[in-house]
DNA sequence: ATTAATAAACGTTTTATAAACGCTATAATA
DNA sequence: TATTATAGCGTTTATAAAACGTTTATTAAT
């Protein structure tokens, strides 16, 4: 690893951080997420022994948080800085790389067959950032058409999906999918992709805009052909006002 | 370490698992903590120069999944198996153990400074296993009246306590810190416990029973100096049949 | 036996929210 | 100016939450 890259602190062998990086694009309507190609030939072989696609990740240096070598991640796979990302789970299982093409690669990269692996998912809208001229030739795959993956990283992404779902329904984390400013269509849309569901859009916009932290704004959308559609903003301020003591129990 | 205890397999020396185990005291009322001492004489010293409490863990071993290790930590301090656990979150800021105490400790047990802990919350009834004879001597102590704590533990059971609190709303985990068999007035107190807050009971208890998930066993207390009241259980399998496709958006 | 005390358990009314559906309004474009 | 697609408003009914009052079953004390 080392020898590839020219690191500037000593990495922690056993310790590394994969990021599920969803992102919605509310054209196509769909949650997408991120993932690498994972290519390898070996000199002594037509075909390639690995032809696959992984989620992105690291090892974590000596001298940094774990939400650190998360963000520096982030940083180098889409440009950004500050997004949203829940740590959601750890994967430490020693059989973890268990298949063939697990086994070549870790020894070509020579890597540490028990790495434990702090997963996060991250949410942001497809186009926050481009994917043209990125070193890592990332790609947007539907969520539920995903290629060949690597290592553990099918069951990890199930996992951090399954978390999105269930928290999406109790906290304002579908902003993060959208655009600082939306229209309750685009909210609905990210809803029913998020959940495999129909919603009823007379009830969710009703639900919605008398939502307090639902700001509209005085602004309408542009470029459409139809009639333009009011935009909101979410206010986290608001909401976290309302929400400090709100306990009711839904079980 | 090795040195101190006689081990079957290897260590991971800079990976561990700490256990925030709650239990609910159905008499006092109380969520509760459980916690060791930690305590260090050093030979030139009258006074002891560690003297405080912290959460159990212990170090994963190679050949063992992470959620192994938090099973063989609550076995050997509790004797139970099959509890309820939640990984929650991973602590593991390269300055986590920054106060002298923590320093001293760390260097008589020759551990590893950059370790980085998965910490996992267990949920039980104070009275699911006996304290006395216990090697580690644990103790309980109410969540809102801890000792002090060594290492980051006091960090890692706030946050615990946030998730459990927020949880307990969406999942029904509430059933976990009861016996089996328990009252609507039992799981009141629980709810009332962990929330910090109260609740009508008429309106509380005409919700609950009506879930078919909540049954009223032949069952009434016994040994109470009161009107006795009803027995009721928690079917897991009914509850799960239910709640398969509910998605009701509540942000 | 009668009564007091205590918590269990049931009931009623009001208010708020969710669900299900019909209908109108506004813009671009042809 | 008509078309069309989606935005957006309205109404009614069903369900659930909130805020209360009342009754009942038991033990223990008189």
């Amino acid at each position: 690893m080392s020898t590839t890259l020219n690191i500037q602190a000593e990495i922690i062998p056993n310790i590394s951080v994969d990021c599920v990086i969803f992102g919605f694009d509310k054209n196509s309507k769909s949650l997408n997420v991120l993932l690498i190609e994972r290519f390898l030939k070996l000199e002594d072989s037509e075909v390639p022994a690995v032809n696959d696609y992984v989620l992105r990740g690291f090892h974590t240096f000596e001298n940094e948080t774990i939400d650190d070598t998360a963000n520096r991640v982030l940083k180098e796979l889409t440009g950004l800085e500050h997004l949203y990302k829940k740590q959601f789970k750890v994967f430490g299982d020693p059989n973890r790389l268990k298949n063939e093409k697990d086994i070549i690669w870790a020894e070509n990269e020579h890597f540490n067959r028990r790495t434990i692996t702090i997963a996060y998912y991250v949410l942001l809208p497809t186009d926050a950032f481009q994917l043209e001229n990125n070193p890592y030739k990332p790609k947007w795959f539907p969520v539920n058409q995903l290629p060949e993956l690597g290592f553990d990283h099918q069951k990890i992404i199930n996992e951090a999906y399954a978390d999105l779902k269930e928290k999406v329904l109790h906290k304002p984390i579908v902003f993060e999918l959208l655009a600082d400013k939306f229209t309750i269509k685009e909210l609905q849309d990210t809803f029913e992709a998020i959940l495999g569901v129909e919603i009823d859009n007379r009830n969710f916009r009703r639900k919605l805009i008398t939502k307090k932290y639902i700001i509209a704004l005085d602004e309408k959308q542009t470029g459409v052909s139809k009639k333009p559609s009011q935009l909101y903003m979410f206010s986290k301020d608001v909401y976290q006002k309302i929400y400090k003591e709100s306990y009711l129990i839904n079980i």
